[in-house]
This record gives C-alpha cells, sequence and structure tokens, in this order.
RNA sequence: GCCCCCGUAGCCCAACUGGCAUGAGGCAAUGCACUCAAACUGCAUAAAGUGUGGGUUCGAGUCCCACCGGGGGCACCA
C-alpha cells in the first residue's frame, strides 16, 4: 500500500473539518431542544414563564411565509428566507428582545392533494410524512424556532379555528356608515326596530322568515352567490381571480378556466377595498408589492353618466366626465343585459354598410358577434388588442348633455365584469376609441385642446376644454382644467339627474368554495328551503371525513359545458345529518364544497401566539403583546415577514382582509398582519443542454476557458431556476453533509443581499468553509485542542478594529445586511491570524457575533471559552464610542478634482488648519499659482480648485 | 405599449445623506510555503475606473436627461 493511499493523516486533530461540525451540530441541536433554548414567554396561558430571561422584554415577531410541504422535498433555495430570519432573530434576542419566531406548514391545498393522487395515497398519510421530513431538513440547519408553536393547518385543533373565523365572517355584514363589518344580530336589531328599511320597505314584521333570512344573507360577509365564475374543467373545481392568469389559465396546472354561472361561496372583499388600498400607507413594505396590490385594487374615480334610450337609460362609467361633449358613440360588452332589449327588429334608416356586419338584422349581426367573441379565448383577444372590433346594435342614445343622438355598438374592447360594462366612447381623448371610431367612421370631436405641435391622435393629457358648452342647459366647461372640469361637469350631472360621481373597483369579491378534498369543510348546512345555515360552535371542528375516492372529478380540460363534482358529495351518510340546532332534531344537507388553501395561511400567524389554546383561536393579551400596536397610530402585526414575491395580491391581500374583520369584530387589536415585509431573492442555477436540447446533471459539466463541457460534448449554459426537470438541483442535505450546517448557513448569508437572487455556486462555499475555520483556529489550536487565547489586553490597533466591527455589524443586523456583516467578520477574523495569541476580550466578541450566522460552532466556541451556558442570551457585544474615533485623519488632498497629495492631521483640528496642510501638501501641484478656491470637507477631504 | 427595479475586476458583491474605487469580503486565476507529488491549509500577487452618450457640481458609481442591456409588474379596467 502506497503512502499516496493515505489521506487524511495530515490535517490536524482537531482542526474544524465537517466531521467535526456535523457531531458539533447535532449535539447543539439536541441541546437546544432538551433545554427548550428558543421557546419564547407569552404574557399568559400555558406558554407563559415570568422566569425566562426574556419575560417582559420588549418583544419582536418574525415571521416567515410558511411552506406547503412539497413531496420533492428541499433545494437550497428554500431555506434562504428561513436562514435569514433565524440570524435576524437570534441577533435580536441577543440584542435583549423576546423573540418569537416559529414554524408552520400550509399543508391543505391543490399540490398537496394532487402529490397524493398521483402517489395513489390518501393526502394526509402523503402530507403528514412530508411534514416530517421537512423538519428534518430544517431542524438540521439549527434553526432557533419554539417548536411548541408548530402548527400546520390540517391540524384538526387549528382548522377549528379557521372554521371558527369563517363563522365570524359569516355572521357579519359590512356597515358603510360605520365603514366597519358588524355582526349580523345589529343588523337584524336594526330591521326590527325600524330603524333600518328593508330592501323593498314592507316592515320587517311582514317578511316571512325565508325573506327574512334572504335579506340578511344578502348583507353577509361570506355569502352564497350565482355569477360567473372562473371554471376549471382540469382541475375539477372553481378558482378565485387571483389564481387565474392573464392569459386565462389556471395558475396552478396551467389549465384553461371558463367562465360559468356558478353557485358558489363568495367572501366580500370589495368592501374592504377602501381600507385595503388605504392602509397600505401604514405598512413598511417593498414599493413594487404595494403598487401590485394598489393595481389589483385598481380604484378609479369618475362618474356614472345615464344616456337615455327609446327603451330606458343606459349607464356608463367614465374617469372622464369632463370629456362628455365629445362622446359621439357609445359601446357595451356584448354580454351587457340591455342589448336585447335595444335591438330593433330592422336597421334603421342611414345605417352605415361597416356598421352592419354584413347581417341583414341588427339581430343576427348581434348573435354573430357574441357567437364569435365566445369563441375567442384570452389570448386571442389579446393577440388582436390592436384591431377593433364590433357591431351596431340598431339602436341610439343621446348625449345628456349635447342631446346628440349616438349610436350604440357592441364590441369586446368593452368588458362585462368592470364599471357598467357599458363606456361612453370619446375617440379624441381616448386612444382604444379612436381606434374604434378610425374603423366605424364615427365622429370625432376635440374636447380638450393638445398643446401646439401634439401631432397624435387621441389626446389623453391636460388641456383647456373646448367645444364644451351647452347654455341652454346651463353648463360651459370651456377653458377649464381637466380636474375642475370634472368637478363642474359632476356638479351639473347630479344637479340635472343625468349622473353622479362614483367609484369603481377592479377587486372583484373572492370565491372561497372549492370543488376538492383536501381542505376546510364549511361549518354549514342546508334546510329545506336551500338557504345557508351556520352550525354552532360547539359543534366544531366539522372534521373531514374520509372517503374512499378523494380525487375530485376532473374533466377534458377543454370542456367547458362540465360541471363540478365535489368529493365530498359522495359520502351520502356524512351528507345527510340530523341535527339539533336549537329547535329540535331535523335533517340538514352538509356543505359538501371545501375551503380554499388560502384559508389557513389567512391567519396562522395568530395561531402561534397562542398555539395550545382551546377556549380561544388566540387570548387578547397574548395578541396585544406580539401583535398590537407600539404607538398611536401604528397598525400593528408582524415586525417582520419575510418571504416571496410570489403572493403580493393572493396570500398578502386574503390575509389582510381576513385580519381587518376580525379587527372591527373586536378579536385583534392589530389592523394589518404584517407591519414589516422582505422578500428575500431567489436562488437561482445554470442549467446546461446539450446539441439535442437535452439536460446534463449540471455537476458533471465542466468549464475550460469560459466553455462548458459534458464529458467531451460541449453544453450550453442557461440561467434560471433550479429544478429536477433542469438536473441542476443541490439540497442542503448534501451542502450540510460536505461542510456542516454552519458553513452553509454563512455562504447563504454572505452571497449577497437577502433581497437580491443570484446564482448558486457550489464551488464557492468554500470561502466560507475556511472562514469558519480561521474563526476556530483563533480560538483552539489546531494541533493540540488547547485554547490560543490569552488574558492580556488586545494591542490599540486590533481592538479599535474590534469595535469599528461592533458597530458595524450592529447596523447591518438591524438593516437585514447580513452579506455586510459577514464581511466584516471576516476582516475581523483575518486581523486576527496574524497574532501569536488571540486576545480574550477580541474572541469573545467575535465568537458572539458570529452566533447569529453559525450558531453551532459559537455555542461550541463559548463553552471551550468557558462559559457554561448558552449564548443565545448573552448580550451582543456593544461597541465603545471612544474607540470609534480616530485621533488622527488622513485628508486626500484633491486639485482640480485628482488626489494630488494626503495630509494626516489630528480629528479635531480647525478648518483653518487643515486648509494651510493640504495647501502646503499640494503646493507642488500648484506650480505658486494662488487657489481659485478650497474646499474643507470636515473629516472627509480637501479639495483645491486652481 | 405603459410603469417599476437593476447594470462596479472573469464571477458573486462593498462604497453611509454626492466626498480617496490604494474596492470591505468571497470565488476563480497566478506565484510561494507545506508535500515525494497532490489535496487541504496558509501567505502573497495581479485584475475593473463603475453599460453608452450628454448635463449639473470644486467633486458623480451615487443627482438629472437620452439611449443600450437584464429582470419584474400591468396590459383593451373606460
Amino acid at each position: 500500500m502506497s503512502e499516496a493511499a493515505a489521506p487524511a493523516t495530515d490535517i490536524p486533530p482537531f482542526r474544524y473539518t465537517a466531521a467535526m461540525a456535523e457531531e458539533i451540530e447535532h449535539r447543539w441541536q439536541d441541546t437546544w431542544e432538551r433545554e427548550g433554548t428558543f421557546h419564547a414567554p407569552n404574557p399568559t396561558g400555558p406558554l407563559a414563564d415570568p422566569d425566562h430571561p426574556r419575560a417582559g422584554a420588549e418583544k419582536l415577531y418574525v415571521l416567515d411565509m410558511f411552506p406547503y410541504p412539497s413531496g420533492a422535498g428541499l433545494h437550497v433555495g428554500h431555506p434562504l428566507g428561513y436562514i435569514g430570519t433565524d440570524c435576524y432573530a437570534r441577533y435580536q434576542r441577543m440584542a435583549g428582545r423576546n423573540v418569537l419566531h416559529a414554524m408552520g406548514f400550509d399543508a391543505f391545498g391543490l399540490p398537496a392533494e394532487q402529490y397524493a393522487v398521483q402517489t395513489g395515497t390518501h393526502p394526509r398519510t402523503t402530507t403528514e410524512a412530508n411534514i416530517e421530513r421537512y423538519k428534518a431538513q430544517l431542524r438540521r440547519l439549527g434553526l432557533a424556532h419554539d417548536e411548541r408553536r408548530s402548527v400546520a393547518t390540517i391540524d384538526t385543533d387549528f382548522y377549528r379555528w379557521t372554521q371558527w373565523i369563517f363563522l365570524q365572517v359569516f355572521n357579519s355584514w359590512y356597515d358603510p356608515r360605520a365603514g366597519r363589518a358588524r355582526p349580523v344580530a345589529e343588523l337584524i336589531a336594526e330591521f326590527e326596530g325600524g330603524t333600518r328599511p328593508t330592501p323593498d320597505g314592507r316592515p320587517w314584521a311582514e317578511l316571512t322568515v325565508v325573506e327574512r333570512r334572504k335579506v340578511v344573507d344578502d348583507h353577509r360577509l361570506a355569502y352564497v352567490s350565482e355569477a360567473p365564475v372562473n371554471w376549471c374543467p382540469g382541475l375539477g373545481t372553481v378558482l378565485a381571480n387571483e389564481e387565474v392568469t392573464a392569459d386565462g389559465r389556471s395558475e396552478r396546472g396551467n389549465f384553461p378556466v371558463f367562465k360559468r354561472n356558478l353557485k358558489q361561496w363568495m367572501m366580500r372583499i370589495t368592501a374592504y377595498g377602501d381600507r385595503l388600498l388605504a392602509d397600505l400607507d401604514t405598512l413598511d413594505w417593498p414599493e413594487p408589492i404595494k403598487m401590485m396590490q394598489r393595481n389589483w385594487i385598481g380604484k378609479s374615480t369618475g362618474a356614472h353618466i345615464d344616456f337615455p334610450t327609446d327603451q330606458g337609460p343606459v349607464r356608463v362609467f367614465t374617469t372622464r366626465p369632463d370629456t362628455v361633449f365629445g362622446a359621439t358613440y357609445m359601446v357595451l360588452a356584448p354580454e351587457h343585459e340591455l342589448v336585447d332589449v335595444l335591438v330593433p327588429a330592422a336597421w334603421p334608416e342611414g345605417t352605415k354598410e361597416a356598421w352592419t356586419g354584413g347581417h341583414a338584422s341588427p339581430r343576427a349581426a348581434v348573435e354573430a358577434y357574441r357567437k364569435a367573441a365566445a369563441a375567442k379565448t384570452d389570448v386571442e383577444r389579446q393577440a388582436e388588442t390592436k384591431e377593433k372590433t364590433g357591431v351596431f346594435v340598431g339602436a341610439y342614445a343621446t348625449n345628456p348633455v349635447t342631446g346628440g343622438r349616438v349610436p350604440i355598438f357592441i364590441a369586446d374592447y368593452v368588458l362585462a365584469g368592470y364599471g357598467t360594462g357599458a363606456i361612453m366612447a370619446v375617440p379624441a381623448q381616448d386612444e382604444r376609441d379612436w381606434d374604434f371610431a378610425e374603423v366605424f367612421d364615427l365622429p370625432i370631436v376635440r374636447t380638450v385642446q393638445p398643446p401646439a405641435g401634439f401631432d397624435g391622435k387621441a389626446y389623453t393629457g391636460d388641456g383647456p376644454a373646448v367645444n364644451s358648452a351647452a347654455p341652454d342647459r346651463g353648463v360651459d366647461l370651456n377653458g377649464l382644467g381637466v380636474a375642475d372640469a370634472k368637478a363642474r361637469i359632476i356638479e351639473w350631472l347630479e344637479a340635472n339627474g343625468h349622473g353622479a360621481g362614483a367609484v369603481t373597483w377592479r377587486l372583484r369579491d373572492w370565491l372561497f368554495s372549492r370543488q376538492r378534498y383536501w381542505g376546510e369543510p364549511f361549518p354549514i348546512v342546508y334546510d329545506s328551503t336551500g338557504a345557508p345555515i351556520a352550525l354552532p360552535e360547539s359543534m366544531l371542528p366539522v372534521e373531514l371525513p374520509e372517503v374512499d375516492d378523494f380525487s375530485p372529478k376532473t374533466f377534458d380540460p377543454q370542456d367547458a359545458d362540465s360541471n363540478p363534482e365535489t368529493p365530498l358529495s359522495r359520502r351520502r351518510d356524512w351528507v345527510e345529518v340530523e341535527l339539533d340546532l336549537g329547535d329540535g332534531p331535523k335533517r340538514y344537507t352538509r356543505e359538501t364544497n371545501v375551503m380554499p388553501q388560502w384559508a389557513g395561511s389567512c391567519w396562522y400567524e395568530l395561531r402561534y401566539l397562542d398555539p395550545t389554546n382551546s377556549a380561544r383561536f388566540v387570548a387578547p393579551e397574548n395578541e396585544a403583546y406580539w401583535m398590537g400596536p407600539q404607538q398611536p397610530g401604528d397598525c400593528g402585526g408582524t415586525d417582520l415577514y419575510v418571504g416571496g414575491q410570489e403572493h403580493a395580491v393572493l396570500h398578502l391581500l386574503y390575509a389582510r382582509f381576513w385580519h381587518k374583520v376580525l379587527y372591527d369584530l373586536g378579536y385583534v387589536s392589530s389592523f394589518e398582519p404584517f407591519r414589516r415585509l422582505f422578500n428575500q431573492g431567489m436562488i437561482q442555477a445554470y442549467a446546461f443542454t446539450d446539441p439535442r436540447g437535452t439536460y446534463v446533471p449540471a455537476q458533471e459539466v465542466v468549464e475550460v476557458d469560459g466553455r462548458y463541457f459534458h464529458g467531451e460534448t460541449e453544453v450550453r449554459r442557461e440561467y434560471g431556476k433550479m429544478g429536477k426537470s433542469l438536473k441542476n438541483v443541490v439540497t442542503p442535505d448534501e451542502m450540510c453533509a460536505a461542510y456542516g450546517a454552519d458553513t452553509f448557513r454563512v455562504y447563504e448569508m454572505s452571497m449577497g443581499p437577502l433581497e437580491v437572487s443570484r446564482p448558486w455556486e457550489t464551488r464557492a462555499v468554500v470561502g466560507s468553509y475556511r472562514f469558519l475555520q480561521r474563526v476556530w483556529r483563533t480560538v483552539v489550536d489546531e494541533q493540540t485542542g488547547e485554547l490560543r487565547v490569552t488574558d492580556a489586553p488586545a494591542d490599540e490597533a486590533t481592538r479599535r478594529l474590534l469595535h469599528k466591527v461592533i458597530d458595524g455589524v450592529r447596523g447591518d443586523m438591524e438593516g437585514i445586511r447580513f452579506n455586510t456583516a459577514i464581511a466584516k467578520l471576516i476582516e475581523l477574523t483575518n486581523g486576527l491570524t496574524r497574532l501569536a495569541e488571540t486576545p480574550r476580550e477580541v474572541a469573545e466578541p467575535l465568537v458572539l457575533m458570529v452566533a447569529p450566522f453559525a450558531p453551532h460552532i459559537a455555542e461550541e466556541l463559548w463553552r471551550r471559552l468557558g462559559h457554561d451556558s448558552t449564548l443565545a442570551y448573552v448580550d451582543f457585544p456593544t461597541a465603545d464610542p471612544a474607540l470609534l474615533v480616530a485621533e488622527t485623519v488622513t485628508y486626500p488632498v484633491q486639485v482640480n478634482g485628482k488626489v494630488r497629495g494626503r495630509i494626516e492631521v489630528a480629528a479635531d483640528a480647525a478648518e483653518d488648519a487643515v486648509r494651510a496642510a493640504a495647501l502646503e501638501a499640494v503646493a507642488g501641484s500648484l506650480g505658486g499659482k494662488e487657489p481659485r478656491k478650497v474646499i474643507v470637507v470636515k473629516g472627509r477631504m480637501v479639495s483645491v480648485v486652481a
């Protein structure tokens, strides 16, 4: 046996290696778990602990967007945010705060169910196994979670409260006068007392029981409606607007989605449109996310205007009522309900050929156009954005200000679902209307004067109104700017009964039911009238029953006319139930839809606060402590919420909505759930394709002079996501095995700012490994295992470096700039490796500062430095301000913007002295000339203008 | 088409409110030490003038304008 086969023997016995890291990491993870190191004390209840070192301290609630336990397991990108929050939470805990950080699982919903369907096992079985796998993978990373608070949305103890919250929503209505939700009991009391008129004016007492229930149901925040919804045959369920992509497909699975009239559960999120919009201003969120929510809510301010026709008025919505004098035609959505009423038997006298679409009668033209429009997919409609189509319905309306006769068209560029589904067309001030007017040869009248030199078509900017007066009707906008003209015309419309100022929203009510199995059952039954009845709280939870076949009934993805069938409806013995709801045992039918996957994530952050509470979903004291407003006007909520951008208008909007309902009903003291939001970047990866376009394992690709080879074959590099099909997945498990969890954590945190996406590069991980080895070596002798720490004081330079680093690291930790914090720690460590022995006064703070990033090695070194308890609650080092100010400052001296010399002066030198020294230093460059100007920037530099 | 964000050594990234790019830090590269050799480790070195073109300023990576490139959002929303 040759000597070459003897590896590792010359590695120093006490070097920090992957094997040693693994041993240290497992030992400390066990210690933390055994001692409950990261348990955070509550003010009240079973999780209260007055003896805890942080009991009563300033609180900090750090939250991650909890994961789906998908069957694919984790890759190195997934834990990025979790490691980030862990570093932040560990730092804040050492800085003196009582930190709550827990991790749960969002385990209901389509992905979990689809995975279960694929593998042919019960979703609960696969989901629970996945949760265990996730927990093990996350535990290996040393995340400091309070594991007592871990919840999963599929736990009966959890979803009974999801159902309970649903009941609160169901039993509430939105009072627009109060601007908040109130219990329906108060609504009924108002009807009974006569202080609120019934919809048809009859006294409440004269309404039948069924009629009364209908009136109340129409007010509820959760209600059943028969309305056009997004039906996705491929998934066998309906979907919320937020789950449908811009090109009309399901976000999950990418199946076509069709509009169908179906009876479904809705949540009245539109009632909260104003508050969801306005309260964005109270939030510390990334601006792009706020912008996406604003766009989604889509508030438009303008007016409703009625255009009289022989068949009654047609109401339009416009944001530009000031341009009504230029409304030369009208357009209704093809589906608009008045179209059928308006269509006459024959084309009126003088109908232009182009308007008829070549049809003999308006009826035929309308039918044909509708059919063509319905057959088009959204993608096709988008592809044809430029080409305007439409057809004249054969009827005219009257422009209420000009009295002019305007033709009425239908066209698919007007959407049935927005505003009133009808517009007044003002080609001169609207590009779409201009395009349409050109195609159909319709008159164009400018009512806003474009600026001189304007050579475009429609002019949408500001300018004085022209052609906008009707003296006989008492209205004259001419000369007014757009804003003034709007105000004036709205006044006139209201005074003359032609319309009123109005606000329109893009936001639709939230479609809340799914025809799937793996979700929370509704706590709802129906009696013989078919109206929903809430089950009393005492009957919660309504447990998800076992079924033989939990697969949803899916259809041909293109089969728009198929009808949903809920898996729960197959369990007739569960559906048909006899209950005593206070008036004796009766037969009822259960609701067989389930809630959407978003339900549990709408409130899980509240359950972490009080996970064992069986009397309430959260005790008010616990909510107020962890999430309550911190000063008057503060919205409250979690102090940090970290997750991906993909939830901008789904989870984040729904959760805000539920939280506001709970706030209105007095269950929580915060009116926003997430005070501060942080979007972590994505870890991306290179993938490689061979000439046939097949992916080759990224691990096996080698780089030669900027080209990439897989064996002999040159391969093409592409940059994107990490995924099985791209053969470029790297798992945290591999990294932990090769380097240890601490190295992996340090690497992920040092790659760049947390919010920036960056490519994964396995070969760069070694840099973080070497750093931790150096940290180890500053404290422990690699050959003997002895401490190489001295109690002698540090030299001045080392001490100053230490305090500069402490100061910088604290700032970076507060600002979530972990990459620069780590750079400073590396700088300090590199400064120490030059010393023969490490002064204890530097070694201890270094270990403490490393702890948030590499907690296991830090605990181990802390122990070796002679401390016998965890460092998790040891004060984070504080910089001595006296050591931060330098005694002397070196000023660069610029002459005409170029550095020509340097001077070193006392830090407190007067400006005149600095100026004199600087001029002397650059006298040569000035060549005896008198400088024109000398600028001294205190503590920075001197600039001389020659 | 409209809106937002970003372009700094071969690569990932620093640079506080405009103020020294001897780049904070890391990877890769090169050299040296250790080794029979290598790996590991350590020490050292080289390498951009900040996407392009203008402007403001004593001074611009940082501010303004235009353009180019990359990423994201919205997309007939009246």
